[in-house]
DNA sequence: CAGTGAGCGAGCTTCCGCTTGACTT
């Protein structure tokens, strides 16, 4: 008999805490929920008040039996789940599965993990709250509610296996009218001006100045007119303004902001950082990565003082305690945080170390002086024009925390250049060694990456820190959105110098529109995105999701009935869902491109069976249309009638190679080269399967060649041992076979590869 | 592994929020 069972939700945190608690205390933990709304049907009794269907999943049983087990040999039972709505639902849970006492059952919880937290959190049990436990509840059944009774309606009216739901339907949203914004976009061009100064009076003396026009030129002859101006001004300095400032440090890591700077900085998808940050977690490098504080604790900020004045020195420390501005924070944990500030740096693969530095700086940094600068701002006249010229510039007087780190910016072309500006005193001459007027066009507003989209829910309030990695997998999995790079446009853009009094003009050429690991929102997105808007309008607004959390924290304090809620929530939106299933199926919208130039058949777009389709012809007409799929970065409401025939022109032959026709087409799996039988993939990005060549189909067949060569490691005959992505295997047949751990693989011999090959095939049976 | 686009019908799909492994041929 144990004296003191102690439940927790994580793993890592039992270990943690058991080597503070002493052997009177055994701490297992019960890995997040075991018990929930049953999976088949809604798991919702509408009739009895909304009663929930309670059921534990099957990957729980076996955590279920040990706390059973655990539970019936220890005296006292400390439920210390999170400090959060979920938290207390999960201790209830636990309480009821393991059919303890509500009315006497301990209920604990750890603001931090510290050994003084820990004693305080014991020396101070509760029970559960009941109230907590009710908004729980109410949270749980709304999204089932939402998410089980509106994706049925999208199977019938749009397409099967669709999915809607509170937190992802809004994320698709968002992508949806980034779209739609950027589609409607018109940029704008104004000529911007920049001159470079010189203090002296003779070419290329003195010091330089490089300043910007305060006014820019819409068209291009008024640009021109302006530098004729500028070739016959006179230049002085009007004014000199020097300005001390100050620079913050940004506040340290939650799982938001974690996953949006290891994207900037490290190129980190977010479920890669996610799955790097469990890994150092669980290590004991760091606290826990799935949180919504900023918080550090008391221990923690002590320690980082000391790291500070002994690696910086006492002038460069600044304690500092951060508030947490997010919508909905719930704060059951610290801040992501290195567990022993004193080490900036850990073992590890790459990935974890390259994390770690970046915790550890931003932590480092969150607790160091403001950065001291010195900004001047010098206006420069001319004597024959209004306009003005001014050059700003940005020393450094004391570096503080931009010492160790400073946070990069979502803005990717928006940085201005902060240079150094030599002394120069107010009425002084200047000359100019060359102005230039540069045509500059507006841009839309960026597209979301899997970070930035992040970050806006989290803004709305929308989503916790443990979904926001399984929500941005979830639209892509869905296909309503996809991830990928994209080349951008080649633009024209013009440029008119002034140099030695002469104006000479020339055209540039600028990519825009360039695209990396953004998300592209699809057809059938756009299309279950529209349905949405307009048949479900307050469940994928903004708001909603605030407006409901205000709901239940109300149920939080007690003043407000769950049933009740959920019961006004659930009789229009019902309603709706039954208006809905009624209404007339809208036909898919079918979008008319124009007639063939050559045969005058119709050319159309929809969305068909198996994605969106082009059709040239009509069956109405008695000839057999022919169909092409669209790609992915085509859309039915952007496609132009060029690209769409365009479309009909895979696969092509592109000649003979070695007695054998070389053919370019796309597959299932995307653009291909098929030749004798083989096929060798287009590579996306690099080639274009429209305008290949045969040299270039050739280069591909022999390199796939070759490199198949070279991962066959040694031959049994037919069996093959060949070099992979997870290291070595067996091939016979086409069919690959795993190769046991532990197998002497530098001498393995035909008779033991038939073994293993034997021995899976029986296992597989 | 390498595109489909006729039609019918049975059976299935789906949410959000807590947690980690298991496993890759």
């Amino acid at each position: 008999m144990i004296e003191n069972l102690v439940i927790v939700e994580s793993p890592a945190k039992a270990r943690t805490i058991e080597k503070f608690l002493g052997k009177d205390f055994r701490v297992i933990s019960s890995f997040g929920h075991i018990r929930d709304l049953a999976k088949k049907n809604l798991g919702i009794d509408i009739e009895k008040d909304f009663e929930p269907v309670y059921e534990i999943p099957g990957e729980k049983t076996k955590i279920v039996t040990e706390l059973r087990k655990a539970a019936s040999g220890a005296r006292n039972i400390w439920l210390a789940s999170d400090e959060d709505r979920e938290g207390e639902a999960i201790a209830w849970h636990i309480a009821g599965v393991l059919g303890l006492d509500l009315a006497t059952t301990k209920r604990i919880v750890f603001h931090e993990i510290t050994r003084d937290a820990i004693a305080t959190a014991i020396g101070n049990p509760r029970t559960i709250d009941m109230n907590l436990v009710n908004s729980q509840q109410a949270r749980r059944i709304l999204d089932r509610l939402v998410g089980f009774e509106i994706s049925p309606v999208l199977w019938k009216k749009v397409q099967p296996a669709l999915s809607a739901g509170r937190v992802q339907s809004v994320a698709v949203r968002l992508v949806a009218e980034r779209e739609r914004e950027i589609i409607s976009f018109k940029p704008e061009s104004a000529y911007r001006v920049t001159s470079v100064f010189r203090t002296g009076e003779t070419d290329n003396s003195g010091d330089v100045i490089r300043a910007e026009a305060s006014k820019r030129f819409p068209a291009a002859e008024e640009a021109e007119k302006f530098l004729e101006l500028c070739s016959s001004a006179q230049y002085n300095v009007e004014n000199v303004i020097v300005k001390p400032g100050t620079r913050s440090p940004a506040p340290p890591f939650t799982t938001s902001t974690l996953q949006q700077e290891a994207y900037r900085k490290l190129g980190f998808s977010v479920a890669q950082t996610m799955t790097v940050a469990q890994k150092l977690y669980e290590a004991g490098k760091i606290t826990y990565m799935r949180t919504d504080s900023t918080n550090l604790s008391k221990l923690a900020l002590a320690t980082l003082r000391e790291t500070i004045i002994s690696e910086y020195g006492q002038e460069y420390s600044k304690t500092r305690q951060y508030a947490t501005r997010t919508k909905g924070a719930q704060e059951a944990h610290e801040a992501i945080r290195p567990a022993y500030p004193a080490n900036p740096s850990i073992q590890g693969s790459q990935n974890e170390k390259k994390l770690y530095d970046l915790i550890w700086k931003r932590t480092i940094a969150s607790q160091m002086a403001d950065a001291l600068v010195e900004k001047t701002t010098i206006t420069v006249g001319m004597d024959n024009s209004p306009v003005k010229f001014t050059a700003t510039g940005e020393v450094v007087k004391f570096h503080g925390f931009l010492k160790v780190y400073a946070e990069s910016s979502d803005q990717e072309n928006g940085d201005e250049e902060k240079n150094l500006l030599p002394p120069v005193k107010k009425d002084m001459p200047l000359y100019y060694n060359v102005v230039s007027a540069v045509q500059k066009f507006t841009m839309p507003l960026p597209r979301y990456n899997e970070a930035s989209l992040v970050k806006k829910l989290e803004e709305l309030g929308i989503g916790r820190p443990s979904t926001y990695a399984p929500t941005i997998s979830t639209i892509q999995n869905r296909g309503y959105v996809l991830k990928e790079d994209r080349p951008g446009e080649k633009r024209q853009i013009s440029v008119y110098t002034l140099e030695k009094g002469k104006i000479s003009h020339s055209v540039k050429n600028e990519i825009s529109g360039k695209e990396k690991s953004k998300l592209f929102p699809q057809d059938i997105g756009m299309i279950v995105n529209d349905f949405l808007v307009e048949n479900f309008p307050e469940i994928v607004d903004y708001n909603f999701t605030a407006d409901i959390e205000r709901q239940f924290d109300e149920i939080a304090l007690g003043k407000l009935k769950w049933t009740g809620m959920l019961k006004k929530f659930y009789a229009p939106f019902h309603k709706t869902v039954e208006s809905t299933l009624e209404k007339k199926h809208r036909k898919a919208a079918v979008r008319f491109l124009g007639n063939h130039p050559e045969t005058g058949e119709p050319v159309t777009v929809r969305m068909g069976r198996f994605g969106p389709v082009a059709q040239i012809g009509s069956s109405e007409d008695g000839n057999k249309p022919r169909y092409a799929s669209l790609t992915h970065d085509q859309l039915i409401e952007t496609i132009s009638l060029e690209e769409a025939l365009r479309l009909f022109t895979l696969p092509r032959t592109l000649g003979s190679f070695e007695n054998e026709e070389v053919v370019v087409g796309k597959g299932k799996f995307g653009p291909y080269i098929r030749h004798k039988g083989k096929f060798y993939s287009v590579k996306k990005g690099v080639d274009d399967p429209y305008s290949l060549t045969m040299e270039r189909a050739i280069q591909i067949i022999n390199e796939k060649n070759e490199a198949e060569k070279k991962k066959v490691v040694r031959e049994f005959g037919d069996i093959l041992l060949l070099n992979g992505r997870y290291g070595l295997y067996l091939s016979k047949d086409k069919k690959n076979y795993r190769i046991p751990k532990g197998t002497d693989t530098d001498n393995l011999t035909r008779e033991e590869c038939e073994a293993i090959i034997e021995r899976s095939e029986k296992k597989k049976k």
